[in-house]
DNA sequence: ATTATATACTGTGTATTACGATATATATAA
DNA sequence: TTATATATATCGTAATACACAGTATATAAT
């Protein structure tokens, strides 16, 4: 019970940093980036989680999106690609990851 | 500016577990934990934000504290221990984070 | 008929952290 | 003598990301 709370918690920051590391590799769609999520149980998500992230990366400008139509009558697709200043974000965020990371390890490693 | 925010975001939980990680080594007061997440720009937090959290991990009996006079007239401080229930919860937090980290290298890895 | 899959959106709630202030007691600097 | 810094703990309110549960549409499968 607790322990789902902190996991929610912990999601804070992180999945907008994890679906940026995701569009930045190749432009992708809601319900797909929801999917490849779906792969670690840790990072899962409801699209009420993933849809106002996205709108909030596009309106910070980190994001850009475009309609695309499917073949055989699936509803169209909303693919977001990452703009120059979402790169700029990203390499930050990447050296600040990188900072949290050694930090909790020194903090482990101490015991 | 915005990354600033992110790095509050990317706290949320990861200072429970910090916290939690530097009391199971030995007991500590407030303002000791404080001092010693100085270290770390981005573990770098207010009274207003440790003592809050302290009292919730108290309430939740992931610890019990005590109070300890000081020599020196300095004020009394109050030191927290683990409780075992404290080290299960930390043990599964542990396991979470390893997880985590897995994850992230691997959207990493990808690109 | 109903459920599942694929796709996107919205409104409300919860909980953690942030900001800024209060409080007390020493020691040091202006 | 007054002001500031250190050491210690507390509280009230605000900001905000994620969660829950629902709406919406169009196929395909049971």
């Amino acid at each position: 019970m607790k322990l789902e709370d902190w996991k929610s918690q912990i999601k804070k920051g992180t999945l907008e940093f994890c679906i940026l590391l995701m569009i930045d590799e190749k432009p992708c769609y809601g319900y797909e980036l929801m999917a490849k999520l779906e792969k670690w149980e840790i990072l899962r998500t409801k699209e009420s989680t993933i849809y106002p992230l996205l709108r909030r990366l596009l309106k910070e400008e980190f994001l850009t999106s475009s309609w695309q139509e499917t073949s055989e009558g699936l509803p169209p697709r909303k693919y977001y690609s990452i703009t120059q200043k979402g790169k700029e974000y990203l390499h930050m965020m990447l050296i600040e990851w990188d900072n949290l990371l050694s930090a909790i390890a020194e903090i482990k490693g101490e015991s």
